[in-house]
Formats: C-alpha cells, sequence, structure tokens
DNA sequence: GCCGTTTTCGGCCCGACTGTTTTCAGTCG
C-alpha cells in the first residue's frame, strides 16, 4: 500500500512550496496538503484504486484533480514524482521530523537550513546547542529556547494516548474547574468529546467573566507540568501525565459556537463553514453572524445546526465520514447509548488471569445497573493466563449456578467461555461443554506470524464450527502495542453472517476491536455486534462506555448491539 | 492546484498567541 508514501511526500512538498518562489499561491500549498490527508486516511490502496479506474478515479478523490492525479500516476509506474525531486534537490531537509517540533514551521526551517545548514533533527540540535539561533534575523534568545524545549517534548512525547488514559484525567480537570467557583460551565471537545481511540491533546472550554484569573488557577493545578502559551483566552500547558491541554475561556453567546467548533475534526468543520457560508452566514467559533456581521442569537450547538438546516449530530460522528451530508437530509440515525446496555458478555476472573472472584464480579455489575452478564475465561491452550480445562469449567460453572441461585434473578451469570481459536482453525474445548456453556466467545492468542490467507481459513474454520457466538477482539490489534494480525476482515464477515456469529467491540482501551472504521465496513453485513469489556477486575467493567463510543464512531444504533437485549431474547439468540 | 445549486474563473475557514518587531510574520488548531 503506497497511500501514505505518496501522502508523506504531498505533505512535503506542500512545506517546500510554501517557501518556494515557483508556487502559484499559498492556495496551492493547500492543495498538495488536502490531498495528502485524503490519501493518509484513504481506506483502499492507492494503486488499486489506480488499477481499477486509472487516472479518472484517482481525480474522484477529494483534493485530486488533473495535476495531483498526474503525480500519483506518476509515483506509481515509476517510483519517482520529478516536482518532488526538483524541489528536494533545492531543499534537501528532513520536513517530515523537524514539523513535529512546535512552534517549527516550513518557513523557520527553511530560514535555519539557509542560515546554519539544518537539515535534520541532528543538525537542529547542534544549532541550538552551538546557541547560533539567537543571533538570527527573525529569532531570538527565546526562539532558541522554545526550539530547545520543542526538541526535548519530541523526545520524551509518547504520542498520542489512549482514550482510556486521556478522558478521566481531562473529566478532573473540568471537575477542578467547576469546583473552583471561577467558571459558570466547562466542557470537554476536541477529539476526547468524539471518543476517538486516541489523542493528542485535549480540548477544554469554559465560560467565565474572568479570564485571567481562570488561567492563572488552570496553569496552576497539579496535574500541570508547565505552561506552554497562556493569554487570557486560550492556554496551552503539558500535563504530568505526557499530553498537552487546551483551555479556552469562552462568552457565554459563544459557547455553543465555540463547542461546535472545538469538537468536529477539521474536515467536519470546513464542511460545516462552507454550508454557512453558502446561506450568507460567517461561521467561527464565537457564532453565526449575518451578512452585516451581526452575530445571531443562538447559544447552543444544536441551534446552529438548526439555523445551518441541519440536523444535530452526536459528537462522535463528527468526522466527515459521511454525516455533514445525511445530516442536510435529516436521515442521521439514533445511536445506540450507554443507558441501552443491559450487560456484558466479556469478563474473568481470578481462576484465570482475572483479579477478581466471579462474587465480586457480580456485585460490580450490579452496582453498574446489569441485568446479566457472562463470565468468561480463558481456555487451556492459554497457560499464560492459567487457562482452564473442561474439568475446572464444569467445577467452576457448578460454583456459579450456586450464586445464580443465591442471587435470586437480581442479576444472572452467564456461563461461558473465552476459547482459544487453535492454530489449525480447531476449538480448544470439548463439544460437549461447550453445548452445556449460555455464552462462547472465540479468539486468537497465539501464532500472529501467521500469513493473511491461513490466519483468514484459521479464524473462518471456527466460525464453520457453529460452537461460537461471538468472536472476540476480531483483529487481535492492540493500540500502541501490536499491528492487528493480517486478516481478510471481509472474508471473516461473510463466514460470521451465515454462522449467525456476533462481532465483538471489545472496550478494553487499548483494543476497541473491531475498531470504529471496521465497525462501518462489519455494519454492511448481516452481522450483529456485542459491546464487551473483557473485564480483568471489577473497575474495568466501567470501559463500557469506550466500546459504546466506538460503536457510535461506526454509527451502530441499538438494535444491532446484541447486549442491549432484555436477557431472555439475549438467551433465545444464543439458543440459536 | 482544486472546484462548482453564484460552474470553467475566481475564489479557497479563520482567529489567537508568541516573538521579534514597532505593525507583523509564522505557527497552530
Amino acid at each position: 500500500m503506497k497511500n501514505k508514501i505518496i501522502a508523506d511526500m504531498f505533505d512535503e512538498m506542500a512545506s517546500m512550496l510554501s517557501i518556494d518562489e515557483t508556487a502559484s499561491s499559498r492556495f496551492e500549498v493547500n492543495a498538495y496538503k488536502k490531498a495528502a490527508l485524503t490519501l493518509a486516511t484513504l481506506q483502499e490502496p492507492i494503486e488499486e484504486v489506480y488499477a481499477n479506474g486509472g487516472i479518472e478515479a484517482l481525480m474522484g478523490l477529494p483534493g485530486v484533480g488533473k495535476g495531483l492525479a498526474g503525480k500519483i500516476e506518476e509515483f506509481l509506474k515509476t517510483g519517482r514524482i520529478e516536482k518532488y525531486d526538483l524541489l528536494k534537490k533545492k531543499y534537501p531537509i528532513d520536513f517530515k521530523s523537524l514539523t513535529l517540533i512546535e512552534g517549527l514551521g516550513p518557513k523557520k526551517i527553511v530560514a535555519l537550513y539557509r542560515a546554519l545548514g539544518v537539515k535534520d533533527l541532528e543538525s537542529l540540535k547542534k544549532a541550538i546547542e552551538s546557541h547560533k539561533i539567537r543571533s538570527l534575523p527573525g529569532f531570538g534568545e527565546k526562539s532558541e529556547d522554545v526550539l530547545r524545549k520543542g526538541m526535548e517534548l519530541l523526545s520524551t512525547s509518547k504520542g498520542r494516548m489512549l482514550l482510556g488514559d486521556a478522558l478521566p484525567v481531562a473529566e478532573s480537570i473540568v471537575k477542578k474547574l467547576l469546583e473552583s467557583g471561577m467558571v459558570e460551565k466547562a466542557m470537554i471537545a476536541g477529539s476526547t468529546r468524539r471518543m476517538r481511540e486516541t489523542v493528542g491533546d485535549l480540548d477544554i472550554l469554559a465560560i467565565s467573566k474572568r479570564g485571567k484569573e481562570v488561567m492563572d488557577f488552570f496553569s496552576s493545578i497539579d496535574d500541570v507540568e508547565s505552561i506552554i502559551v497562556k493569554g487570557d483566552t486560550k492556554t496551552t500547558v503539558w500535563l504530568n501525565i505526557g499530553l498537552s491541554c487546551d483551555l479556552r475561556v469562552i462568552k457565554p453567546e459563544s459557547f455553543g459556537a465555540a463547542l461546535q467548533y472545538f469538537t468536529g475534526n477539521k474536515e467536519h468543520n470546513i464542511k460545516v463553514r462552507k454550508i454557512a457560508i453558502k446561506k450568507g452566514y460567517k461561521l467561527n467559533e464565537y457564532g453565526i453572524f449575518d451578512k452585516r456581521g451581526k452575530i445571531l442569537p443562538f447559544t447552543g450547538e444544536e441551534s446552529i445546526y438548526k439555523k445551518l438546516d441541519m440536523q444535530y449530530m452526536p459528537p462522535e460522528m463528527r468526522e466527515d465520514r459521511g454525516e455533514v451530508e445525511l445530516s442536510l437530509e435529516h436521515k442521521i440515525p439514533k445511536l445506540i447509548e450507554l443507558s441501552d446496555i443491559r450487560g456484558d458478555l466479556h469478563t474473568h476472573t481470578k481462576e484465570t488471569d482475572g483479579a477478581n472472584t466471579i462474587e465480586e464480579m457480580a456485585d460490580a455489575a450490579m452496582a453498574l445497573k446489569r441485568e446479566y452478564f457472562a463470565t468468561t475465561n480463558h481456555t487451556k491452550s492459554l497457560r499464560i493466563a492459567r487457562g482452564m480445562n473442561e474439568n475446572q469449567f464444569r467445577e467452576f460453572f457448578k460454583h456459579v449456578d450456586k450464586l445464580n441461585d443465591a442471587l435470586q434473578g437480581r442479576i444472572k451469570i452467564l456461563k461461558g467461555a473465552e476459547m482459544d481459536i487453535l492454530k489449525d482453525g480447531s476449538l480448544d474445548l470439548d463439544e460437549s461443554l461447550l453445548k452445556e456453556m449460555d455464552c462462547v466467545l472465540g479468539a486468537v492468542h497465539s501464532a500472529f506470524n501467521m500469513n493473511e490467507e491461513e490466519m483468514t481459513n484459521r479464524i473462518i474454520k471456527a466460525l464453520d464450527s457453529g460452537r461460537i457466538h461471538i468472536l472476540a477482539h476480531p483483529t487481535g490489534r492492540v493500540i500502541n502495542g501490536r499491528e492487528a494480525y493480517p486478516l481478510n476482515l471481509e472474508k471473516v464477515l461473510e463466514a460470521a453472517e451465515r454462522n449467525n456469529v456476533i462481532m465483538e467491540i471489545n472496550a478494553f482501551p487499548n483494543r476497541l476491536d473491531l475498531s470504529d472504521t471496521n465497525i462501518m465496513l462489519a455494519s454492511k453485513y448481516k452481522v450483529l455486534f456485542s459491546i464487551g469489556t473483557d473485564a480483568h477486575r471489577t473497575s474495568h467493567m466501567q470501559f463500557m462506555r469506550y466500546g459504546v463510543g466506538t460503536a457510535r464512531r461506526g454509527w451502530l444504533q441499538k438494535k444491532r448491539i446484541v447486549n442491549a437485549l432484555p436477557l431472555t431474547d439475549l438467551q433465545k439468540l444464543f439458543s440459536r
């Protein structure tokens, strides 16, 4: 797949063109950036797009016209882009690494290159250490400092952080702001509000008349390690968890517009703004304005969309994946909500690698108002997790039966397993035991190094056994950990469809597997979904919200989520 | 360089903050 290579080349060309006199305008630079983004987020290999539809298909991609389609074609045919090579000859600079440094853009990079020969992180480091930057025109002592800090930050930064790590911190900061008594309202915005699986920074909005004081308070809370920028309306700090956090103080009448503006991703916002312009308005983070520049009296986020004749859509959808068009047609689906969830079909106990007893898990589930949950311990092949054999499961289930009796229907514990799908696609437990179980998850935990065909066939064989209710964490990816195993998901989905196998949306924060985009793919098939927490301790049962968020990002409705069903309906479904 | 319900020219999202300036350029989101 050459998408990323070409996207990076276009991004670099944008950097070079932004300081090169041969560029026709800054809009040409933007065109390269836009096309780079299209390529970087394209799901299908660009070489396939080209093979199937030629240059016309390339020109069908957003932001790709005749010129850039020609350059993509040139690269696919020759492995080179002449214009790229020409520019690169002029600017032999590693823009990709250097632009990662906060405060360093193309113009400053080229200024440093021309004056000091800075062309990569290594030579930038030397230039900083030799204190030559401070005497350059346009630079000073402070900018040298900023670059030094930027380099340090880059080397210690862990990149994007798991939503599951970032959201609780964001919530605690909002709480502190509210408790300070200085703000009337505070809310999380940005990718955290969209429940994106990882976040690059936190965005928090607050209403207050005392901007300066709020910023003083914010920059002194104990989560803050250092202050990056500080103004009366916007302050950015570096948090001790290794993430930056923006706080914006907004006037009450602008809060809805600000929330709208700082929630959608960039592409969503640009589309919405363009719709505003077409209707004769101007939309920015302060409000919606008429032709004479007068602010219209809309305070809520919903009323902004309404004024544009758009249907309100949940934050999780605002990724420019077709929701703007649906909204204009007033066809936004009603998405699954956390309150729709009645049970949890993926949990472990201390009998294998869990931390808590089944009694403790039941108490935790009841505290969360679950009507049922499945206990699904690992099976014997997974030795590292002390997987259980048939006899151990039978003993454990006797205990579960007694507990169910004692609970007197306050909650129902379903007897299940997270059974290994072995290397050859066979199952890790006897059929007779599987028949006794309420809920069988199938999962791959070993031999990840197969090729795509082998792995696909392995899983299909297991699904065709007819003994698996749910395929757990279907792609095996671990966010910031390991790639998904090679898999033809479409073929697996076909097998799931014909065997009535439910696809799991694993809610564990570093899994979220299926992912949002894979859910969108899967929802085109006649399959149902189960959102399971994979809880290994009682507190993990609260991960459900991340699974629900991911399902919402995949536009799923309640009717497709099996653990939103009442118990009797679920049992009917499982007994099929 | 892209794009079209003001279509093949003339627009292209828009404002805050910082540092180095003395009115603004560069960068970011």
